[in-house]
This record gives structure tokens, sequence and C-alpha cells, in this order.
DNA sequence: TTGACATATAAGCATATTTTTATATAATGA
DNA sequence: TCATTATATAAAAATATGCTTATATGTCAA
């Protein structure tokens, strides 16, 4: 039998607190599409690409988010690990997907795929 | 088939700010026991009265809770029938039971019980 | 009607949050 | 190396939030 872990409200709080923006909610489930590099993120928000890191270190901070970096980008994922994943995806499964933003993103020529060249 | 029904973005993110509040999550965890009135509130968090008065506003404002005068205390239920009150009962659902502190009050005789004597 | 109790509202203050602008760092390719 | 692109960080400004004190409103019971 599989039970749901229960998580103090000291931690759920913040968490509930971080998705509680709209620019940060939305960036949490564009990642649960695929993960996304900054510069798709900026071309996505309207609003400018400081802004656009400073959300994504809030998230990073929390955990909620892992980056990476490729070459010059920096892509950001989801962290399927953290204690409150559970949590967030039964959360953004209750949301439309954003899987149309991407596409538009793609057919715009804006998708960025890494391709390692140095080898 | 029962699916789960969307919610936008724009309607999610104002509720999870509110949630994102520990001394509002503890209120709405709270209410999940049973319901309550504002003095029980008081007695149960640390905090003044003005301040416990303004964060059921924000929740009532948001339709999160429901409000009822009874003589001269007022009582604050969950409103199961909030588009979002599904969402609310899952973040809910993870975390612990609040019910310790509402039979301390009741322990302490600061539980507040309505009956109507006009009749 | 008056006093006591419960709750709400208003105003002021301190702090937190978000955004912008400017600048720094990092990687790439000519 | 240098210019370009991508991203991060810092500082400042604007706005929002939460708390306290003071006061107002509402209800009841004497």
């Amino acid at each position: 039998m599989k039970t749901i872990p229960e998580v103090p409200i000291e931690t759920t709080a913040p968490v509930l607190k971080l998705l509680g923006d709209k620019t940060r909610l939305t960036m949490t489930a564009l990642l649960l599409e695929r993960e996304c590099c900054v510069c798709e993120f900026t071309d996505i928000f309207n609003m400018s690409q400081p802004s656009i890191s400073q959300h994504l270190r809030k998230l990073r901070d929390a955990g909620v988010v892992l980056e990476t970096r490729r070459g010059q980008w920096v892509f950001y994922a989801l962290n399927t690990d953290h204690d409150m994943y559970p949590l967030i995806e039964s959360i953004l499964y209750r949301m439309p997907s954003q899987k149309e933003k991407l596409d538009e993103l793609e057919k715009n020529g804006n998708h960025v795929v890494w391709c390692d060249t140095s080898r």
C-alpha cells in the first residue's frame, strides 16, 4: 500500500509561496513538458533577462529545479527527486498544458538544442 | 471516468500565494478538521486579533473560506464548493493533521460552541 | 441604555518582493 | 585575442505584504 508522505507546514508553505508567483508557476509548468534554457524563457515571458534569471534562482535555491550548463547555455529541469515534487506535480497536473508555448517557440526556430561538436 | 478539472494558471497562482503564508496555510489546515471562530484562531496563533482578522479576510475575499455570524461570534469554514477546493484539499492532505491544536483548545475550555438560546 | 465581549477596519511602519538598469562572468568562434 | 552571445549578479527603485496600535462596529445581557 502506497501512502502519501506527510510534509510539515513549515516546509510546505515556502514552496507554495514560490509557486504562488505567476511567472514561476508558468516556468515549472513549462518544465513539466521538457527542460528549457534561459533564453527560451526570456522568449516566452515578456520580461527582462535578469528578471527571468532571478526567478530561476529562487526555484533553484529551493531545490525545485536543477541547472546544467551546456556550452554557453544553461538548461533548467524539474528536480523530480525533491521532497516536495509529488505535491508540485499534483499542482501542475491540475493546470492546462503549456506545450503550445513551446511548440510556438520551436516553430519560430527559437528552440535551443544542444549538440556537442567538440568530440 | 472521472477527470481532474483544469484550472488556468491565472486562477491557480493567487491561491497558492494565499496558502504560501504559514499562518493562512495552518488556518486552512485547521478548518479541514472543523469550522473555527476568530477567537479560537487568536488563541492558537501567537498573534494579534487584527492580524488574524486580516488573514481571514484574504481567505474570504478569495472565496477559499466562508464566514457565518452566530451571535457575537463569527465562524469560518472551508468553502468546499470553490473551484480550487480539490487542489486545496490535495495540498492539505499532504500535511500533518492540526487536530491536536484543536484538542488542546478544547482541553483548555476555549472551544466556542454555538447554542441558539433565542428559540 | 450601558458595559462587556467579539470582530472588523484604518493607519502607520517595517520588511519583503519584484522589476529595472547597469555591469560582470562565461563560453564560442573568427 | 577579440567580438558576440548567453547568463548571472548587484544596486536601486517601486510595489506589496504583514504586523501593530488605535478605533469602530456588532451583539448580548444586565
